[in-house]
DNA sequence: TCGTTGATATTCT
DNA sequence: GAATATCAACGAC
């Protein structure tokens, strides 16, 4: 478990200007809430625009235009034709990036994630993108949304805090990079890292 | 605990 | 038509 330090601080608005690897690392520990609901990030990837396992590698089509707007959006897509991912849109000079977030240390609103997710174990609320965007109610609705406005908050990560680091997750191309990111033995994790050690 | 597989919508070829 | 940034159910051990 992630034990707060201190009190919550407003998530730096500016961090969205960074590549997206720097910031899938950085947003390891920061506080993620729809409705004020949801809980600590624990686990990130990060997808660049010259990285052919990333939706925006072949240009802006209609629907990840939001990944082509401003910093700090939602970029909500349909993933196997079942479930919603949210990713947050950045930008470290040519836009096209954005981190998917995976895992969620959940810790407010856990009775409503709970009914959504029609199961009570902490563990599987928030573990992995399509749970975490049912457990929060993330939908197309959210596309474009600002993540620093409601009905979204963030909150500063209150680090530092060790980091694990690997391959992405259910892709085929550009797994030669290690740009899945997470908070180094945490329970909440959509699967396990091979190793401890950030990269 | 592990591997396999079906469900399902949208995008791109 | 094929592929897909996933999940849960199921059966074999």
């Amino acid at each position: 478990m992630i034990q707060p330090l201190g009190p919550a601080s407003p998530f730096p608005a500016d961090w969205f200007g960074l590549d997206a690897v720097t910031l899938a690392q950085r947003l390891i520990g920061a506080g993620l809430y729809l409705d004020g609901v949801g809980g600590l990030i624990v686990e990130t990837e990060a997808y660049r625009r010259d990285d052919p396992a990333s939706h925006s590698f072949r240009g802006a089509t209609e629907r990840n235009r939001a990944m082509f707007g401003a910093v700090g959006r939602a970029y909500v897509y349909r993933s196997y034709g079942i479930h919603w991912c949210l990713n947050i849109v950045c930008d470290a000079g040519e836009p096209g990036s954005a981190v998917l977030i995976r895992a969620l240390e959940p810790n407010a609103g856990l009775e409503v994630m709970a009914a959504r997710r029609r199961t009570a174990a902490p563990r599987l609320l928030c573990a992995g993108p399509g749970r975490l965007a049912e457990a929060l109610g993330v939908d197309r609705s959210h596309d474009g949304a600002d993540l620093l406005a409601a009905p979204f908050s963030m909150t500063a990560p209150n680090g530092p805090f060790a980091l694990s680091a690997g391959p992405r997750i259910g892709i085929t191309k550009g797994v030669d990079h290690s740009w899945r990111f997470g908070h180094a033995g945490s329970r909440f994790l959509s699967r396990a890292f091979r190793t401890g050690e950030p990269g």
